[in-house]
DNA sequence: TGTTAGCAGTCAGAAGGTTAGAGTGCTAAA
DNA sequence: TTTAGCACTCTAACCTTCTGACTGCTAACA
């Protein structure tokens, strides 16, 4: 899609694109001369900058005014942009961290999410990774009162769900014990159609439980993803260009929080590694002022999650695409163990 | 602390109220005159209003502005309140969708939170009920692959936490199942200093695990309350007072997310049922320009929680009120029968 | 053909001034 | 104690003006 720029427009729409991104303010031809040291004059500069202009990498807000990338210019620039590895000793920071919270799975998201907000200085997004297709693996069943007992379920992946199942009649803890043995051997291993073929054999009570326990595995089969981690939140707030757009920025950021990713997500993620989504790429009208840098991760085929960065256009893409592609990284080691598989060469340095 | 006003004071300071709550502008003396039919003219009202002013119920922005009530005027107001009981129809509009989510236990509290939040029209906070002294009930060890288990410790209230271990050499899920068999005969019902105290006659590996599950027990006790459920972030934002200053609720409401419970706590909450602060009157400073109704609710002694409406001074403080009283009812009630204690009389109808 | 100096032209935003009207505070009379 | 009436105050809206930051163009130059 990109036509190529001859290197001295290249070099100076890099410049524009980033000194807009960190100052937020139109760049003017002086700006750009003295940021890069060009060797011409502002009014070479300017000639560039018109065609850059008519070709619609820039837009100029008013005559007189400096210079603001447009989503064309910035997709130029994303597209250029090389060397977007996260600093060696970021990395080790984040390994670091990931190691103390090893065993405890619920934290790996919320750990990510926190990292990738404050690595990219945006608000981040953390689908925690999903089995596709969830089979059986253990149940417990614990006594909470006569007639009441927690239903423990140990899905594939690790995935513990509890849900509170209330009898007719009082149930002693060894019935619930005999119970829980008896469609732990008889499960084991199944994944909903299957163990829903096995329940003519088992009686009333046993029933009542299987039933319970297929309701689980069906939500877990429907949903997509898992609801979200959500940090950063207060990067969007602190951009400057959203100081006056209150009502946009808040419907977007937190009405929407629970289908967030259904907005950000595009139709399909083709293909595995990070993708960028700039303004009117999204799909979504709704985050077409904003960014966003995606990437699943997982095991494709058993168990995907989805990570992502959300900021506006003018964002710290370089940034944000090293965090995301490091913490999908970080993330698909975790789970490849977490399966018993073997973790991908480059995940683990 | 109230001083009582006389009738008309206090008719002309309810309207003061109400209208500013209802239209976040200054209220003249004329627009008291046309709300209330009191049968004076301006020129008495204002002579009130002077007085009420002087009293510091209420504030003038400026000279030749309406009046604004001062915290002072709020607590009068609440003081004064009556019949605030949620309507019948809401009533059963919340028993029935907190039938439908009965036996998933964490759905309680994020069922409550956007109800409280969308009933008050504010931001909701819901701790959920943590048990006092939390005791072991249950031990589950299921095998991920060779050397990593799932541990599945369910404690008292009904409380699962998962974790995984790792094991130096491989573990098969036999092993796994005797030494959860032991574990849960030795350790049922113990607390934390009970367990520890048993450890003397364990091996070397059902050691590794007892403190695994000594060290969940103790993060359990030294937590005050689980993080808490947040929900209607959004009717802050769009309050018209912080159109202006989204720095400063931005930093409140989202920094400081994690902690916000510690931030809105009052040093201690006595005795039962609704308390309300209004501006000033919170310990934390962040909060000083934010009322917060608050109740805790659970078994005392056994399990508390807490549910909280964070809003504007200038909030439906009525409304606020009656939700909290009400979900606080509601929780008690679920906790109650959680718990196998009588559900109080009043909290089933 | 590309580069540059120079300058006219444009426009946003700040600064300053004016005005309208909303609302009070006070006074004097009922 | 209440009220009419009026002077006074102060904000917010609306001008106008001014400044200076930048561009766009032209004509000369390499």
């Amino acid at each position: 899609m990109s036509k190529t720029l001859s290197p001295r427009s290249e070099t100076i729409l890099k410049s524009i694109v980033e000194q807009y991104i960190a100052r937020a303010l139109p760049v003017p031809s002086q700006s750009v001369l003295h940021n890069h040291g060009l060797d011409v004059s502002s009014a070479t500069v300017r000639n560039e900058m018109m065609r850059l202009k008519q070709e619609g990498y820039i837009i100029q807000p008013h005559t007189s005014a400096g210079s603001v990338p447009s989503d064309k210019g910035y997709r130029y620039y994303v597209e250029t942009l090389d060397d977007i590895r996260l600093p060696i000793n970021q990395q080790r920071m984040i390994n670091h961290l990931f190691h103390q919270v090893e065993t405890r799975m619920e934290e790996w998201a919320r750990l990510t999410a926190t990292l990738l907000a404050n690595l990219s200085q945006n608000m981040a997004i953390v689908a925690t990774a999903k089995p596709d297709n969830c089979g059986f693996k253990h149940l417990e069943l614990v006594s909470i009162q006569d007639s009441t007992a927690l239903l423990v379920l140990v899905l594939q992946g690790a995935v513990v769900r509890q849900q509170l199942t209330v009898f007719n009649q009082p149930v002693s803890q060894t019935e619930l014990s005999n119970i829980s043995n008896k469609l732990n051997s008889i499960f084991a291993g199944l994944n909903n159609p299957q163990i829903q073929a096995k329940t003519a054999e088992l009686n009333e009570l046993e029933k009542g439980i299987s039933d319970c326990i297929l309701n689980i595995m069906k939500t877990e089969d429907e949903v997509e993803y898992e609801v979200p981690y959500l940090d950063g939140l207060q990067f969007i707030f602190n951009q400057p260009e959203f100081a006056n757009a209150r009502q946009t920025t808040t419907s977007l950021a937190l009405t929407e929080n629970k289908n967030l990713l259904r907005v950000i997500l595009p139709d399909k993620l083709i293909g595995r590694g990070v993708h960028v989504f700039i303004g009117k790429e999204n799909k979504s009208e709704a985050i077409q002022n904003y960014s966003v840098v995606i990437s699943q991760y997982g095991l494709p085929g058993e168990a995907i999650g989805c990570i992502a960065v959300i900021g506006p256009t003018r964002m710290q893409y370089a940034r944000s695409i090293a965090s995301v592609d490091y913490l999908a990284e970080v993330l698909s080691g975790l789970i490849a163990w977490l399966y018993g598989r073997k973790i991908p060469a480059d995940a683990d340095n």
